[in-house]
DNA sequence: GCGCGTGCGTTCCTATAGGATTTGTGGCAT
DNA sequence: ATGCCACAAATCCTATAGGAACGCACGCGC
């Protein structure tokens, strides 16, 4: 093994530790998040423990999360797979499940918001703004971070625990689209604007139309993507 | 083991078979629905292997699965533990969740209702007048068991995997707030009623009415309960 | 040529062993 | 009596080994 001190424990890290099933997890998070696993590649077990130079039973572990998420797919006996590209159905089955809840969240985070949450908001928006966005998945990357931070922030601000995890189900559903739907960013300044106009609602505290904006904005994001990607 | 013949492949049941963990998470499924398991308690992975008579290796990845739905929580180096009882502020979270996802699958699911559909929701509440509901679990448990498969039997209705993967982890918490809720079944005819009205709206193929008696009911539900249980 | 059984490598699955960590207990000094 | 340290048991975590199942290629018979 590279390293024969498993516990490194840094000097101000003394809580809250981490064990390599949760690296694992992240790194094929990470991976799956970043196009280096592809949909429907198999995950082997074995194979994942070599690459990450781990014994299999904490690759076993952190699968067994990710199955939960959707990211993955088992079929016992044979193992993991990168769950499949999705179909125009499913795409429109995912916006008609951000649409259901998504707005609820804007409702509620612009009722509960604290002012270190709309800070973050603005700041997150303003990254959307700087991001570069070039053609290639590392230049645009910035991008989609900051869009998924906005989101993820917002059902953060709802103060709701279980429409908190609602959203994150889809939110690492809705990253996984955003880069195999093959499209990049072609929709920057519209999609921009629309979360300019979500966060405008938020900062004047008007819930409704914040509602509203989230709203128009999800259904403009569909009917963007599905006139852009006529693959299926 | 009991069985010595592992690929038996009983006629008409050629695939998905099961492994242990399948197995592992199931019995803890059930141990937490039961109440054997009890909010707070210790879930030691050696120990439910004793209890189980199986290796760690497939407690821990049902446990790893597990986390994800809430029911059980996992600190690093620490272990498992049930997930602690509701809170009044948990339960009001819940009710929120499903306010927001409920009605929504209560509206699409009429839309796309099919026969076969409509048949198992209208069985789900005729088993929920002719359940008994005593005072122990065993004697409530079917009642329990039917509340729980006409909601879910909505959440599939709706026909949209994203929002049916979303009730059905709260649809695991909510029977879990039942088991512990600790006031058994006091509102059964009310309840009913409100099914009742629900699936009146669905036969008559009224998707607004359908949603809207669907709010009527969580709210109804989250009175009742907030009434009965002002426990924290 | 085509279907089918056989053999082999890969992978999954489970059990087991041992190191690392946490927790509870008892003794000691203050 | 209180706080602190050492020790021990229980538990978690990781690695490893071996049995079982799967997938694939090869070869045989029709």
């Amino acid at each position: 093994m590279a390293d024969p001190s498993p516990t490194v424990a840094r000097a101000g890290f003394p809580v809250s530790r981490q064990v390599l099933a949760d690296h694992v997890y992240e790194a094929l998070l990470e991976w799956l998040m970043d196009g280096r696993l592809e949909p429907g590649a198999a995950v082997s077990i074995d194979g994942m423990a070599r690459e990450l130079d781990v014994s299999p039973t904490p690759v076993r572990e952190a699968l067994a999360r990710l199955e939960h998420t959707g990211m993955v797919r088992r079929v016992a006996l044979k193992g993991y797979r990168v769950a499949p590209v999705f179909t125009r159905e499913d795409f429109a089955e995912l916006m008609e499940a951000r649409l259901s809840i998504e707005p609820v969240n804007a409702r509620l985070a612009c009722s509960r918001m604290t002012p270190d949450g709309l800070d973050a908001l603005k700041q997150a928006v303003e990254d959307l703004k700087t991001a570069p966005r070039g053609g290639t998945f590392a230049e645009y990357r910035g991008y989609l971070e900051a869009d998924e931070r906005f989101h993820q922030l917002i059902a953060a601000q709802a103060n709701n625990q279980f429409l908190l995890a609602a959203y994150n189900t889809l939110g690492g559903q809705i990253q996984r689209f955003r880069l195999f739907g093959g499209v990049g960013i072609t929709d920057a300044e519209q999609a921009i604007a629309e979360h300019q106009a979500v966060l405008d609602a938020m900062t004047s505290g008007d819930p409704e139309k914040a509602a509203a904006m989230m709203v128009d904005h999800v259904e403009k994001v569909r009917g963007r993507a599905m006139a852009d990607a006529p693959s299926d």
